[in-house]
Parts: structure tokens; C-alpha cells; sequence
DNA sequence: ATATTAACTAACTGGATAGTTAATTATCCG
DNA sequence: CGGATAATTAACTATCCAGTTAGTTAATAT
């Protein structure tokens, strides 16, 4: 399933030495490592350990852990920021293109809730140094741009389009990342992440974005 | 200061070798240190550096780092939860009383910043385990009494009180949480912690959670 | 004044952890 | 086939860090 017979890659087909799975297979692990503990907090044995191969390996294709952590980084946004670029919002009116631009970007962040977290590590261990400035706008301005926007059309409230898209992600996610906190509101043993609870926190958080914002 | 000349503490003024001062002294700065890196990423050895006494007076006062960690958790947690339950709201109109919540938790968020930061990584590090159930109970309740009774009232949007309350979090909390982040999104330099840019956080929030509501 | 105890310190211990190294094995290519 | 090289491992090192211990100093009570 990793790769088609027709390819002609470099390797193998039947896995073992694979240098492109393994490098694969490090990132995933180490995105979960990282999203659990953080770059401070993350081990690299941790890593290792959900990996076939042994930690070395983690030195042998990423330098260190800090390199490590912004190849994780780097994979996982590209992957939320192209979620939300392949949308095309050229003609829609803006109230239709924010329900569409929040409710992809919630799927996105339902189906890889590690992203969410590594950022909040990111902001508060960090200081948001791994970002390079260009990244976390990438994120923001199409939100801003449709707000802006919206206001002009008058369809939105006259509100500042940056602290409003901050405050709608803030809407959007804190519901995945506070989730093992906010878990005890809801009967002992309920999913917040299980497909029902999802889908009705994501009708729940558009409605309300799209509320606070119109006229 | 610390003392008024009246009251009669076991221990002298002049502080030196004052219990009390040494506990809150190492509660301090200890709650500096678990906002800054969370429970498993505080180094002990960085607390004791905040105070002016050794690491081992630490382990003296407070059995060990987890219980420490109890005791700011406990600490914090009620000074924020006071914060809302002086306000007087028995009388008040739905939107007016959640306007004042909103805006009396913002007050306490900003002047406290820690305590987010905490929470968080309470959520993320140790899934939320040192939570008793009562204490965020104690948080969101109030505030999702109030979205009941303006659902009731005919004030507010057929929204569900739980779901609602965890958005609302969200909006008022991401700016502090994440600001590391989303400082890039404004000019370099600026201090999101700053009162101007508080200040236009909190009625942002406020307007776009009453608007979120709002029939 | 001195015995008692509370507050405090310096130095240590054992275990964990990031990163290294030298040797080993599989795969490829001529 | 056999030499070259890419992929991989086991075992190691140096450092960091939570928690301990044995002993010291300051305040208080008698």
C-alpha cells in the first residue's frame, strides 16, 4: 500500500532499510511524543520506541531533537494551511466562505488534533520561536480577509479583523486542546473526540462565530 | 508590610526565616515555573533559583514537586473562581450578567496569565488528573446557568449551555495562551500583555460573545 | 543562659536522558 | 560475485535533575 508496483523508487518494496519509511515512521512518532509532552518534555527514547528502528536512527536522519521537532512542525502546518488554501472563496459571499473556511479547518484539526497541541507547547515553551513569521500568517489572513471583507459588504459587525480571527480560533480549538479538562462537564467516560461530539461541536462553534460576527 | 504591627504571628516582622513568607515565596515562584514549562517540564532547581532560600526547603515545606504543583494548582484555581463568584447576578438580565462575567473573568485572566497556562498543560501533560471534578464544574456552571436562563428568556440563541460555555472559553482565553504565537500577526515588538491591547481584547471578546448569543 | 525546636543549607545520590561512536548488516551496482 | 555504501544497532558518556541526608543557625520558651 506504501508504494505502487509501477513506482520506481530508489529502495525496496518490501519494507526493512526503507530510508524514506523510517524517516516517515520517526516523524509520526515523534508527532505524537511531541504533542503529548512538548519539545521540552518530549523523549527521544519515547520517540524511538514506536519506531522499528532504534534511536540513533532519530540523530542519523534529523540532527538533533530541536531539528527533529521543526521537520514535525513543518509537515503537520503544511498539511492545516493547504486544508485551508484548496478552498475556493473567489465569488462566495462572506458569510458562506467563514462557514466553509471554519468548518474545514475544523475538520482538519479533528482529524490531526496533535497539530493543535504542539502549537499551544509551541507558545508556551517556546515563545513561538519556531515559527518563521511568514507561517502563522498563513493561517490568519484568509480569516482576516474574509472578515475585512464582510465588514466592507456590511454583512459583519464593524469589529478589528485580526483580534476576531484570533478569538474565532480560540472558538474553534480550545474545545480539542482543553478537552482532557473540560472532559469532567460531560457524563465520566464521554469521547469529546468521538464522531457525534465532534460533529456537534463543530455546528456549535461555526453557528457562534458566524453569530458574533453578523450585523 | 507584609505584617501590620498588631496582629501577633508566631514568627517576627523582620522577616528571615519566616515560614509563611517562605511558603508563599516558593508558591510563587513555582507558579511562575509551571506556567512556564507545566508540571512535568519544571525544574525544581529553577523554583528554588526564585526564592531565597535552597531547593531542599522545597521538599520541606511541600512533600514533593507534584504536591507543590497541588497546591499552586489549588491556589490559583480559587482566586479565579472568587473572581467570578463575588459578582452579584440574581437580578441581571441574561446579556448584561454575562457581559459582566466575561468581562470580570478577563479582568482576572490578564492580571493572572499564569493560571491559563497551567490549565493547559494540565489538559495536555497530565490529562487533566488533578482536577477534583467539583473545581471546573465550579468555573463553567455559572456560566452556563447563565445561557440557560437567556435561552429561556428568549434572549439568547436555542445554543447548548455546555458546548456554548467551552466556546466562549476559548474566545476569551486563546489571545493569552497562545500569544506567543499570535504576536506575529502584529506589528514586531508589540506586548499583547500590554494594557491598550488588553483592553481592546476584553471588548472585542465581550462583543463577540454577546453577539454569538444574541437572538 | 541554655535547651529545644523550627528554619535552613551544602553536598550528595541514583536514575534518567540527549547525543555519540564504532562496529554490523543489508542492498545496490558494476 | 564482490566491493562500496546506505541503513541500522548496541553500548557508551556526560550531563541533568528529583529527592535525600546530615549537619548548622536562629528564635523561643523556661
Amino acid at each position: 500500500m506504501t508504494n505502487s508496483p509501477t513506482t520506481k523508487k530508489p529502495r525496496k518494496e518490501t519494507s526493512s532499510r526503507d530510508a524514506e519509511l523510517t524517516k516517515g515512521r520517526i516523524l509520526d512518532a515523534a508527532e505524537d511524543e511531541f504533542a503529548k509532552a512538548g519539545l521540552l518534555g518530549a523523549r527521544t527514547e519515547a520517540i524511538a520506541a514506536n519506531t522499528k528502528v532504534t534511536k540513533a536512527m532519530i540523530y542519523y536522519y534529523f540532527e538533533d531533537k530541536e531539528k527533529l521537532y521543526q521537520a514535525v512542525l513543518e509537515r503537520a502546518f503544511a498539511r492545516r494551511v493547504s486544508a485551508i488554501q484548496k478552498l475556493d472563496l473567489a465569488g462566495t459571499p462572506p458569510a458562506q466562505a467563514l462557514r466553509l473556511v471554519v468548518e474545514s479547518f475544523l475538520d482538519e484539526v479533528s482529524q490531526h488534533p496533535n497539530l493543535s497541541a504542539i502549537l499551544f507547547y509551541e507558545a508556551m515553551q517556546n515563545k513561538g520561536r519556531f515559527y518563521k513569521d511568514i507561517a502563522i500568517a498563513t493561517l490568519y489572513e484568509p480569516i482576516e480577509n474574509i472578515i475585512a471583507r464582510g465588514i466592507e459588504v456590511g454583512a459583519f459587525r464593524q469589529v478589528d479583523p485580526r483580534h476576531s480571527a484570533v478569538n474565532i480560533m480560540g472558538a474553534c480549538v480550545f474545545y480539542f486542546c482543553a478537552r482532557e479538562n473540560v472532559k469532567h462537564l460531560w457524563e465520566p467516560g464521554t469521547d469529546l473526540l468521538s464522531p457525534e461530539m465532534v460533529k456537534q461541536h463543530v455546528t456549535e462553534a461555526a453557528d457562534f462565530v458566524l453569530a458574533g460576527l453578523r450585523k
